[in-house]
DNA sequence: TAGATTGTTAATCGATTAACAATC
DNA sequence: TAGATTGTTAATCGATTAACAATC
């Protein structure tokens, strides 16, 4: 099973295909051909097949795949055999929104600490963590085990916290403050930008009223 | 000015360039070269110059580009010219941070009605909105202008009220339930999937590490 | 005019689809 | 065994980059 070189393209759809191979659990399936599952994701066969013949093949011939083995298998592939801790800095309402969300947990993404610059938020309660005080953002990061931090701030202090944040050693950014981050190459970052979401929405509206 | 099937590969990239762009101008910077912007952008000014002659060219040899004109341009071609109203559809916590996120309402997107199916958070108040019972929704679209629905409600709920969108008149879904929707293809559906966008970390994180 | 930089064509690269032999 | 379906190669399609003539 080894795999050099994915193309960015197969890795933005193994998360999706792990979400579809989970229902399938769920609803009792055992096995599932390339095409009873292109059919369902509204993919072709052939991509599917050759999506997952980067990694080494999964499947059998005549047979179809395992879903219970590939669910697995694409976990393994994405790092979600073991748990994630991530740290939260900026406590506003994105925050809340991610911290709160069930399913990065079911996913082993749990949430440790979050941190603000706002000393009256300073010991309220979100999700299962006490709001801290960024003061002891240091501190935590050098006692805890911190593998990501997600930046739920405002666009001018994002580039500052980044660079803190690759000061410390999180090498692993998730992103939502509408800025890009100019780190060190070595860094991770995952963006989420909804203004950019909403405007390609707009887009295709314009589009298709024209 | 035709634009005719430009490729997502583009469509995808605008937004960028508006943002980038939006800066410049508050920079007070007037005009551009591609080389410069690639730089800042870290693309190939090949691509910027090759993206923007998909619309028809806007820039001027020997000069650059103006900032203020382009920004313009592509924020037409966005649908950015006009204001976009947006309801959401579960007031939970997702709500609460799209609903009090400054930046939609710079861009010409206002949230305009929030309506819930627990009869506790009735008339109770997120961003500017009243929160109202998800019976109220028929009329309320009728006797309204509803460009856009933005569903932040949980997986089990989004299939059904995402057809009943559909069957109200509203075409445009922003969906943050960690579903796909089976629409109709007239129907333009922009996904949030904040799950896999952490597990596409998840795997960059691995593979930095092996 | 000379220099700069676009607009645009051609070349390359990568990703998707089609086809079919291998094999369960 | 025969039928089904993968794994994989080859063909096609699309997107990116390079190059340079056009032109401001």
């Amino acid at each position: 099973m080894t795999h050099k070189g994915i193309s960015r393209a197969v890795i933005k759809r193994l998360p999706r295909y792990y979400r579809y191979l989970g229902e399938l659990m769920e609803n009792g399936i055992d096995r599932i051909s390339s095409m009873e599952l292109s059919e369902r994701m509204k993919v072709t066969a052939s991509q599917i097949r050759q999506d997952f013949n980067n990694f080494g093949g999964f499947g059998q011939q005549g047979y179809g795949y395992n879903v219970e083995y590939l669910y697995k298998e694409i976990g393994l592939i994405l790092g979600l055999e073991h748990t994630h801790n991530v740290i939260i800095i900026g406590a506003g309402n994105v925050c809340r929104a991610i911290a709160n969300y069930p399913d990065f947990k079911k996913r082993g993404f749990v949430f440790t600490a979050i941190f603000d610059n706002d000393p009256s938020l300073e010991g309220t309660t979100i999700g299962n963590c006490v709001v801290r005080s960024v003061d002891d953002l240091e501190d935590y990061i050098k006692e805890n085990d911190v593998e990501i931090a997600a930046l739920t701030l405002p666009k001018s202090a994002a580039p500052t916290v980044a660079a803190k944040m690759v000061a410390l050693g999180v090498n692993a950014i998730w992103n939502f403050a509408p800025t890009d981050l100019n780190l060190p190459d070595d860094v991770i970052v995952e963006n989420v930008h909804l203004a950019e979401s909403l405007m390609r929405l707009s887009y295709r509206i314009k589009e298709k009223n024209k």
